[in-house]
RNA sequence: GGGGCCAUAGCUCAGCUGGCAGAGCGCCGGUUUUGCAUACCGGAGGUCAGGGGUUCGACUCCCCUUGGCUCCA
């Protein structure tokens, strides 16, 4: 059975027992306290808590997860995978024990005619928690199961909590006994290999107290609702079905594997370190595509940390089996999107951008190795140089913590090269940092936002209706008044406050339009300036200021305005967006997606994905584009729709980002059509003026463009030409002929500058011949010492130096001593031959003689030193220093 | 959130304890006339990311800014 049938068969079997249907929420989880969706209840965490009423009872899902955990496990194992789907039912206060237990014997047992699994009763185990008479009676009255295929566990394997305050309980678990050649006998608990778990049902018993550890904490009581979670791997599930003895053998896994084998030239079942290599390409491969999908972007922090890894993790990995360092992550890529695109169709909608990321890993990735071969082989020399066969720990711990230089590979060019690595010191050293990561975050008591009191207010007062798209102020409730993170129902004079009022003009920074400013007042009694709107959990609107007089309390009226100016001017913006997009888009091509914007007031910013720079010619025409549509006076028009019927429509949705089942389409007639919650102008006319301020880079693949937006545009317009105006008078010289005149300009300089210095330098040389006639001898040596004319550069004063010194030749010891004033100090420079080199006398040792002389200090090599200091009226002095030095030697 | 590193010619990068800014490839010119990057000779090309500081002197040391790479959480 293919796995998209089974998924399909569990969820219409649920459905037909009265369950909603939820569709598979992003793997970029909602809640803030997790990175990724980890399981399949997370979407319905908030229910099983209490924060939120659940619209149903029942209800049933497939949850695309991605666990990192044990990452290193992938492949070595038949059933480790970082991504996996969860089937599971839930019940919220609904049924309990006595429905959960039968569904899912129903569902397992039944046959395969029938829409069920078609598993044989009499290979199904069972565990239950150690006193869970109540499920043990089920199981052998309800459903008919033998007491001897029923086993109890403990805490560690048959309890479930949430490791925080909250519902807690018993499991119960099923299992599949493989048969014999599997393993020993005797169910689950001795062996589970043989005895493979299908199947976990969660009863949501009782609530649990504050304590540490899995299994250290108290039990408060029962809950006075009781809930259902279950969850089966799909995953594991194909595997059973399909008859392969592990999951990346399935239907959907086993593609991929297949694909990389081939394209590596390696044969899967060849041997076992091969065999693990595709397997973690295969999973990795999947994971990959699903994050991608769901908006996530390699990067060095978070989630983008965990795609990277994941993403180099198989790089790595196909190059070890195919031995060479070409590129296939774009062919495995479209097999993943091919083998998931059944279950998840917006994996074929979105194939082109999900391969451009990947791709661009890939690129980056290779260039990452390439440097980092090229610095391993450098310290390999050093190693080797030092004697050494061991490559030190610091070394390999340097390549991999700056450079990203993976450990194993590090380790397998060493033993190319015959050297071993210290890995003892480099585990100490990846260990100390992952201690003072770890010090620095709890520290901070950052990472885990505490939402609940936003929750709670979400819980009671219900989402913040928003009245902005059509007023600009009107009277409200305070349901909500927040200090310091915490609710405390009133603020007064210079708090910075938080206000949740049941009903708001303010929009929320959302969708790149940032929050509108203005006030809320209380009749007689206070004013608050509303500095920043966020939604910090989904529908809340949270309004940020400061109150300015007197004091606000909750449950007052108060009259909320905002900033009518500022909103004008940001919509304008917004509106001004949604045209660049369009624009880009037609000029680029579909690729040209949008990657994120922001809407300030007079000002926008557009990132896009592209893979090469806009130039100047495009630029100049998206910009002329957008303003012949401002002339075209376009209306705005707003509708409210669902989601497939506004995609139907053509609107365009932002990738990766996460809709409603209302969404509100803004219309430009023809010209644009967009999935967007922010406010915009009536007609584009208001726009006034668009003008593109240049494109830029934000990161790989993606470019950004920038614009201002009606009178700020007109302002940067006007003085830029007065600027021009004012360069073309300087420069005599029209407009038109500016960027010519000043190539020549700056080609004349040049030129001028070349021919100033050819001429300084012959003029400077000009003497060397009669200084070097004109040594004089003393003490065996032949000394030349020369001030030059005032303005002469240091540099020139260098080359007469060498210049002189040549001419000298070493038939005998020589010094040449040049000093003069540049600028306002003095600089000396010594050259001295070989044969005075011999005899002691070093240039870098006689400039120090004469820099001293001259207030400073001086060195270099020993056959030509430079110095200097700051008494100029000291040279003479400092020449006859460095003369009386080597008459002394 | 906490670390590490990098920015030098069109590209890839060297440049040691401060003292002459370099190589390979590419480009231009010449000779050679070609077995898969033909060889040889010559040449052009630089605000050493930007700003400040220390110093007689900074590509080099220190600080700040900008951009990029990377590890850990």
């Amino acid at each position: 059975m293919e796995t998209a049938e089974i998924a399909r068969r569990f969820l219409a079997f649920f459905e037909k027992n009265g369950h909603t249907v939820v569709p598979s929420a992003s793997l970029v989880a909602e809640d803030p306290t997790l990175l990724l969706v980890n399981a399949g209840m997370v979407p319905f965490k908030p229910y099983f808590l209490g924060q939120r009423t659940p619209p149903y009872t029942r209800a049933t899902s497939v949850q695309k997860c991605v666990r990192t955990i044990d990452i290193d496990e992938v492949g070595k194992t038949s059933r480790h995978a970082s991504f996996f789907q969860m089937l599971g039912n839930f019940s919220f206060g609904d049924y309990f024990k006595e429905g959960a237990i039968p569904f899912a014997w129903e569902l397992l047992t039944s046959s395969v005619a029938d829409g069920g699994f078609g598993f044989d009763p009499d290979r199904m185990w069972v565990t239950v928690y150690l006193d869970d008479d109540e499920a043990e009676t089920i199981w052998r009255e309800k459903v008919g199961l033998p007491a001897d295929r029923i086993q109890r566990r403990g805490k560690a394997d048959n309890f479930w909590s949430m490791g925080v305050p909250g519902p807690c309980g018993p499991c119960s678990e099923i299992y599949f006994d493989r048969g014999p050649a599997y393993g020993a006998e005797g169910g689950p608990v001795a062996d589970e290999n043989r005895y493979l778990e299908v199947w976990n049902l969660v009863f949501m018993q009782f609530e649990r107290g504050e304590g540490s550890g899995k299994e250290d904490y108290p039990i408060l009581g029962e809950l006075p609702s009781k809930n259902i979670d279950t969850g089966m791997g799909l995953e594991r599930m194909a595997a059973i079905l399909q008859g392969v003895d592990n999951i990346y053998e399935t239907d959907t896994l086993g593609r991929i594997l297949r694909r990389a084998a081939e394209l590596t030239g390696v044969a899967y079942g060849d041997n076992e370190r091969s065999d693990v290599s595709l397997r973690v390409v295969a999973d990795h491969v999947r994971t990959a595509t699903m994050l991608v999908a769901d908006g996530v972007k390699p990067g060095n922090e978070k989630r983008g940390y965990v795609l990277r890894r994941i993403l180099r993790r198989s790089i790595r990995n196909l190059r070890l089996l195919s031995g060479d360092e070409s590129f296939h992550m774009h062919d495995l890529t479209a097999v993943a999107i091919d083998a998931m695109g059944d279950q998840y169709p917006e994996l074929r909608a979105d194939a082109d951008k999900i391969h451009s990321v990947i791709d661009a890993e890939e690129k980056n990735f290779a260039d990452t190795l390439r440097a980092g071969t090229a610095l391993f082989n450098r310290a390999a020399e050093r190693t080797r140089r030092s004697g050494s066969t061991e490559f030190s720990g610091a070394d390999a711990f340097q390549l991999h913590d700056t450079y990203g230089f993976p450990i194993d590979l590090t380790l397998e060019m060493a033993a190319e090269q015959g050297l071993k690595v210290d890995e003892e010191t480099f585990h100490q050293l990846m260990q100390r940092q992952r201690e003072a990561a770890k010090r620095d975050a709890k520290a901070k008591k950052l990472g885990n936002a505490d939402i609940s009191v936003y929750a709670r207010l979400l819980e009671t007062g219900g989402p913040t209706d928003f009245l902005g798209y059509t007023e600009s102020e009107g009277e409200a409730r305070v349901l909500g008044v927040i200090v310091n993170g915490e609710a405390t129902g009133v603020a007064r004079k210079g708090d910075k406050v938080e206000l949740v009022l049941d009903r708001t003009p303010f929009y929320a920074e959302s969708g790149g339009q940032l929050a509108d400013k203005g006030t809320i007042a209380v009749d007689g009694r206070g004013v608050v300036d509303v500095e920043d709107v966020q939604k910090p959990i989904k529908g809340l609107f949270v309004h940020r200021g400061t109150v300015r007089d007197g004091e606000v309390v909750v449950d007052d009226t108060v009259h909320a305005a905002i900033d009518t100016d500022r909103r004008a001017s940001v919509s304008r913006s917004h509106s001004a967006t949604h045209l660049i997009h369009s624009a880009l888009r037609n000029a680029l091509g579909p690729s040209a997606g949008q990657a994120g914007s922001e809407n300030q007031p007079g000002r926008l910013r557009f990132d896009f994905t592209s893979n090469k720079p806009l130039d100047a010619a495009e630029i100049a025409h998206v910009e002329e584009e957008v303003n012949e549509v401002l002339a075209r006076n376009i209306e705005v028009q707003y509708m409210e729709t669902t989601l497939d019927k506004a995609l139907q429509m053509g609107a365009l949705a932002m990738f990766g980002e996460k809709y409603g089942e209302r969404v509100r389409v803004v219309d430009m007639t023809d010209y644009s059509r967009e999935l967007c919650g922010g406010t915009h102008v009536g007609a584009t006319g208001q726009l006034g003026l668009v003008k593109v301020l240049g494109e830029s880079s934000v990161g790989a693949g993606v470019r950004r463009v920038e614009a201002l937006v009606g009178l700020d545009a007109l302002r940067r317009v006007s003085t830029e030409s007065a600027l021009v105006g004012q360069l073309s008078e300087q420069l005599k010289a029209p407009r038109e002929e500016l960027p010519q005149r000043i190539d020549a300009m700056v080609a004349r300089l040049r030129a001028a500058e070349k021919e100033i210095e050819r001429l300084r330098a012959a003029q400077v040389l000009q003497v060397a011949g009669e200084l070097a006639a004109n040594a004089r001898e003393i003490g065996g040596v032949r000394v030349v010492t020369h001030r030059t004319a005032d303005g002469t550069t240091a540099d020139d004063m260098r080359k007469l130096a060498l210049d002189v010194r040549g001419r000298l030749g070493e038939s005998a010891p020589a010094v040449v001593v040049v000093a003069g004033v540049p600028a306002d100090r003095p600089v000396v420079v010594v050259a001295a031959n070989k044969e005075a080199q011999h005899s002691g006398l070093k240039a870098g040792e006689l400039v120090g003689v004469a820099a001293r002389v001259l207030g400073g200090g001086g060195g270099g090599r020993p056959d030509i030193a430079q110095g200097g200091g700051s008494d100029a009226a000291a040279v003479e002095t400092a020449l006859q220093a460095v003369e009386q030095r080597v008459a002394q030697s």
